[in-house]
DNA sequence: GCTTGACCCGGAGTGCGCTCCAACTCGTAG
DNA sequence: CTACGAGTTGGAGCGCACTCCGGGTCAAGC
C-alpha cells in the first residue's frame, strides 16, 4: 500500500501520515524499490485506532507516548492501559460537560421559542 | 466590578477578557473616571454563558456572529436561535462520537485486562 | 510622600496540529 | 520517448485561541 492509498483508506492527508512519522506516531514504513512508502494492513489498522483516540481529544503528546510504548514491545502493556484509563477519565468528564452544554443549548432554543428572550 | 473581579468570577483571565473585547465579543465597558473598565453583573452572565458556548467547541469565529446579533437587538432573536439549533446538531454528533470513542477505550482496557494486547 | 499593585495599551509570542511549498525523482500509459 | 501523476525531502506557513510583555498611569495604604 502507498501512502496515497493508506491516506484514502484512513481518511488521513499524505501530509499528515508524514508529519506523524515524522514525530514517531508511526513507524518508519519500508521503502520500495524507489524509496517509496509501503505500508501493510496492519499500519492501516493503527493509523485507524489513532484516529479513534484523536476523536476522543487525546493530545498529540500523549498519544505520542503510547506509541512509543507500543514500540516497545509487550511488557509495556500495563502501562498503555494506564494510559488509556486516564484517559477514559477525561473522556468521562468531557461527556458529562458536553450533556451539560446540550442540556442549556435545550433550555436557551426554548427560550428563543417561547419569544421569551429579547 | 473591576476587570480582576470580573476575571475572578467568570474564570477567565484579563487578557482573554481584554481578548473578547477585542475581537467584538464582549460590548465594551463603561470606564471608571480614571479610564478603568467597570463592569455590571449583566457582563458576568453574558461572559459565563459565552464560556459554555465556548465548552461546546463553538469556535470564537460563531460566538462572535451569535454576539453581533444580541447586539444588533431583539430582532435578530429568530437568527440566533436558528444559530444555536445548528450548533446544538453539532453538539448532538460530537457526543456521539465521543459515546463511541469511549466504549472503544472500554473495550480497548478490556482486551488489556484480560491480557490478550500484546 | 512613596511604594505597591491593579490597571491601561499595542503588539509580539506561543503551542497545537496540521498544511502547503519548491524542487526533485520515478514508473507507467499513450 | 515523453508527459504525467504520484511520490520524495526539508522547511516554511497557517489558523486558532489565547498569553505575555514593556512601558506607562493611577489610587490607596503605610
Amino acid at each position: 500500500m502507498k501512502i496515497g492509498d493508506l491516506a484514502a483508506q484512513s481518511g488521513l492527508s499524505p501530509d499528515t501520515i508524514r508529519y506523524y512519522e515524522r514525530i514517531g506516531l508511526m513507524p518508519l514504513p519500508v521503502r520500495d524499490g524507489s524509496g517509496r512508502r509501503d505500508y501493510g494492513d496492519d499500519t492501516l489498522r493503527w493509523v485507524a485506532f489513532l484516529e479513534k483516540l484523536r476523536d476522543t481529544d487525546m493530545p498529540v503528546r500523549e498519544r505520542l507516548v503510547y506509541a512509543r510504548l507500543r514500540a516497545k514491545g509487550p511488557e509495556t502493556a500495563p502501562e498503555r492501559a494506564a494510559l488509556l484509563r486516564t484517559h477514559r477519565e477525561r473522556v468521562r468528564e468531557r461527556l458529562l460537560a458536553l450533556q451539560a452544554g446540550l442540556d442549556l443549548l435545550d433550555a436557551k432554543i426554548e427560550g428563543y421559542e417561547r419569544g421569551e428572550i429579547r
